[in-house]
DNA sequence: CAATAATCGAGACGGTACGTCTTGTCTTCAC
DNA sequence: GTGAAGACAAGACGTACCGTCTCGATTATTG
């Protein structure tokens, strides 16, 4: 998204370098900001104000407030959901799938929910969005089901971009249109549907309830 | 979204009534406008300007400019995708899904994805648009699942809501994420994954082509 | 100040005739107001709601709200300073200043300075004021100096225009200025500082204070 | 009027300074627009837009139109009645007079029209008017009077705030009810009255022409 | 006594301006 | 040379009125 340096780099030449402290502030107050309010209802202003910060000195490090919670967002490590190596890999993408359902279900969700809503307007954003976060987690899950597929619990022959949109689409749709929640319960019976179709031995946590039949 | 009145009714008693004319042409406009920049980046004042209709006109009418959008985007019926009830059920789903999927990759796709964008910092729009068009979509699809579920071709103990996130998510997430195309080649491996999974029949229009085996 | 009709008149074919009661309605209704706000901070649109009439209905008779506030101010009579016939010209003079200035110093006082302040901005109103109720107070002034004139108390050459402004003038601007207040001093002070300048009789009412030497 | 600061102050500290050409541009652009049309019928939004400016910018530092009138009114030193101290006390206080007629006469009397009239409906810029620009005035006009009175050649006894008026307030009844033009023939008759009732010595200027003695 | 004609309340309409807010840039001073 | 403060041009926000208009309903006079 950003020509402009976006992380601290060394400063080339002489003068005052970048205040570290400047720049984590701006990030921790944009977040807190966030908290309360959507992002398009976030006035750069505001951060500005809020971080005792000169609206200049956010403007000569980030060109839009959406990077600044970009940027924030992957910083602060906010959405925490590990894929386990210790685990054979289809209980190590269940328990992935498990850990964003709830993390979505909170605070991250919020921020992911209003940077994708705000870049629909703005291609610049999505697609650093896309290439700072969203490939990351995608080669993430790649790598699991690779490693699934050669456990041989599924088909060779799987088509691996697809799988991962089926297992994971539906937790971005509910999260955007919020048509169903991303509660307990669907984090059961989504990986449990999947793995139904796949013919997937069903992990231990899975089993322990009863497959639900219906809505 | 609307304790106003969006669609033309008869006024009660006294004062002029409302212009039908003038309501059309503000939702035209609207879609005009959204064919050349973002909702975002659009202002009710140049919707104003545009239809050469006085800003207190619409504000008379609609809580905002994605209200607008929302009426102007069911009104002319911009998304036509039938569920076909001369088709067995699982032709019709797959001919659904990829009219879906053909529509969403033009200016519906674009209405549709800057409304939910909106949306992310509007939960009125949010809902509106869910009970306006969302909830009706799914209906249509759910009661294509259940037929195709009486007719044997698939398990009869299915989750229908699952299955359903299943089969249209992912077009959701390639719309607003944008990381990949849709396109023919996803209007055609995504039904035959999923089918496949379901060990479902494939219609003839999938059989045509060889199954895709990895991106 | 009118091509339209502002009394009542005889509508010259069929048609339902104006309704009497209406208008004097709006007339009540704008000195309501009026009583509350500044003629500026009125709109057509509050004195419209407050008498529960039609907008059109005001227009159709009036051509602004100072156009309604003049009518009323004269309808209502609202300014009761009767030059006395009863008494010698310069007592009747004196009576007549002293009810001015208390009147001036109320709400009569406030709808006269609204007006000159308002045709400020539009020759029409001041206009019309002039020749509804500045012209005729003048002329009854005039005709008093005149009998005062032919009593011998003061000098046969007198300008008379010249001394009804100098009589006058300092109340008018007393209103619009508000340098100093149209009091019960006031009142006593103006008639007897140009009468002792006149070397005229001083009425009973102002020998019974001495003269006041300075502010 | 204003507790916002009007004229160039130096800033505490830090942010950038006021622009000095700015505010000046301003100014003079009012007049310019008042020239043309009355204050009422001039829009702040005109007054950015002519002077090139942003609306904010003047609403940072006024309160009201008429608060900039009144400013650019006495910045520009429009009114140029100086009170002569190289005359004796009456002669110069007709030179005043009749300057200040001549004045009126022209686009100062509009302006000064312009603000009295717009101050009926707002107090602050009554207030503002009288302690920014009548007061100042009335003092100089005060202590010509005071001069005068000491000459011997007026009553040491004369009230001199009802001397101001008599001699003043006919030019503002004349500049506002507009029921006798300000004109040449004023400018002698008005003093030369005023004198005569007081007995004065009529200075030069006025002895030329034969005292007037109706209208 | 129906037809005609004007009035009335209500309120939609195209406009315009309000005063506020935010944007992104800029210009100063303090460190 | 960074950074806080804040002025600045630009222009959208949502509201309020403007003066006009279009309704249905009403109320006189005229044919």
């Amino acid at each position: 998204m950003n020509a402009k340096v976006t992380v601290l780099e060394k400063p080339r030449s002489g003068g005052r370098p970048r205040n570290e402290a400047t720049r984590v502030l701006i990030l921790r107050t944009a977040l807190d900001l966030l908290k309360k309010e959507s992002l398009q209802s976030i006035t750069i202003e505001a951060i500005a104000k809020a971080a005792g910060v000169g609206k200049a000195t956010i403007y000569r490090w980030w060109t839009s407030k959406a990077a600044i919670v970009i940027d924030a967002f992957i910083e602060h490590h906010i959405v925490r959901t590990p894929m386990r190596h210790d685990l054979p890999a289809g209980e190590a993408i269940v328990d992935h799938m498990q850990h964003l359902i709830e993390q979505y279900a909170g605070f991250p969700g919020q921020i992911v929910a209003q940077i994708i809503g705000e870049a629909q307007s703005n291609p610049t954003i999505i697609r650093e969005f896309r290439e700072r976060f969203h490939y990351g987690r995608r080669a993430v899950v790649r790598e699991a089901i690779e490693r699934w597929r050669a456990s041989g619990e599924i088909d060779r022959d799987i088509d691996i971009e697809m799988l991962m949109d089926v297992l994971y689409a539906p937790i971005y749709l509910r999260l955007l249109m919020g048509h169903a929640p991303l509660d307990e319960k669907f984090a059961q019976d989504l990986p449990a549907f999947v793995f139904g179709l796949l013919k997937a031995p069903l992990p231990a946590r899975l089993k322990s309830k009863k497959r639900s039949r219906s809505r």
